[in-house]
DNA sequence: TGCGGCTCTATTGGATCCAATAGAGCCATG
DNA sequence: CATGGCTCTATTGGATCCAATAGAGCCGCA
């Protein structure tokens, strides 16, 4: 069973991945009918995805002439950034203060150990990267969800679409698997700080630790990859 | 000129409020044919505000057969407060880490002034109370637009529709003029204090002092105001 | 030659119509 | 009598059509 590709979600991703490869550049228009025509679609489902954007803040209105993309110079990526790491903060701060439940232990130990195993050879072959990309995602997601807040998740909601700012977004230079190594090798080394201090129920060091820890995304970039599936 | 009052966001407010008060309740469904009906409308600004209040989080997704109004229970609206708390915290960093500009320092302490205002005369009226409210917000929109990190505005741009979790939702007892005034007070000294610590540099104690001012709008509440008006 | 107003058109927002779909209820069967 | 499948219908998602509107360009006048 593939995808039936639901017309309205595929212009969704269309337009997310025209904005985020530069496809469709900030100071360009985007109206519905070019757009839709573009697409081989109706005009319906491109104001859809249009008006979700607006909301992701991906895209801003530009009068009663269509949208353009958002401009987002490196402030504006650190900031998303710091926002993200601030919300992810909080979501460590909260398990920490009410402590896992022996299953979500079980669970987090698990993804962890995934990432072990992905260094525990001593190098990174390609495949390693799409490892990685996955076992990051898990670790943030399961904290966000065991945090037990979900207005954490509705505001990441935003930024997480944003290129650069989603803990989905690596920074990922594919040429230079020896240097990508140490890279990722800290950011696993930071996940088990971060584990570390919720077991002790260090709620402050929990919190930094992960401030930290979204932090260093904003030095360390060159490439990146956005994440195209929906949740 | 008075507002032409545009259908889209016509029907958008009346959902608001249907929610907000308690006219829709969770588990009601929500059709699009009978609001539109109900509310003398197409379907398609229904299905418009439902979509952005689905982004707002007010209402989730039932399935294919229509929506309902998000469950809010008393964790629910702590969750968001706390989001709220940590989102203007970090706004409140921000600006006491860059420094505020001389227009900002004067706009910032024209509007505790007029904070100052209420107070002065040792009781509170009906009309203070609206007072309050403008100057509230004022206070908390400055802080975040001088924080120069516009993601911090989108994030909360969820939360703020939430009742009782925008800083616009002030837990004000109407019939307690006396009890609110040492409420409220205390509310202004605590932006006082905020504005000390920006002025003395001192981002840590700024962003402290803010997250503890969100909280205390979890425990003391019994009446809310519904933020209308668009941004 | 510069500025203001007017018109004209491109483009969005809304209404209506049509198709796809999933939920519910019913019927047959084990 | 329970359970599984089938059909039927209610409801959303998409396409097309129409109206309102605001931007742009042009023309006239100072």
């Amino acid at each position: 069973m593939e995808k039936p590709a639901k017309p309205g979600q595929q212009v969704l991703v269309a337009l997310r991945r025209m904005i985020a490869d530069g496809t469709i550049k900030p100071g360009d228009r985007i109206a519905e009918i070019p757009t839709a025509e573009a697409l081989g679609v109706s005009r319906m489902p491109v104001r859809t995805a249009l008006r979700a954007l607006e909301h992701e803040g991906l895209v801003v209105k530009l009068g009663a002439r269509g949208y353009t993309p958002r401009t987002m110079d490196a402030a504006a990526i650190a900031g998303a950034i710091e926002v993200r790491g601030v919300l992810e903060g909080l979501a460590a701060r909260r398990v920490a203060d009410r402590g896992l439940t022996l299953a979500e232990a079980a669970d987090l130990e698990a993804i962890l150990a995934e990432g072990d195993a992905l260094f525990a050879k001593g190098h990174l072959v390609d495949s390693d990267l799409d490892g990685f990309y996955r076992y990051n995602i898990a670790f943030h997601d399961l904290l966000i969800v065991a945090s037990g807040n979900p207005s954490i998740a509705l505001a990441l909601g935003r930024n997480n679409h944003l290129p650069f700012a989603s803990a989905a977004a690596l920074a990922l230079d594919w040429d230079d698997l020896e240097g990508e190594y140490h890279h990722l090798l800290k950011a696993h080394d930071e996940h088990r700080a971060v584990f570390a201090a919720i077991r002790a129920g260090d709620a402050d060091q929990a919190e930094q630790l992960m401030r930290d820890h979204a932090a260093v995304a904003i030095a360390n970039r060159r490439a990146f990859r956005m994440l195209d599936a929906e949740r």
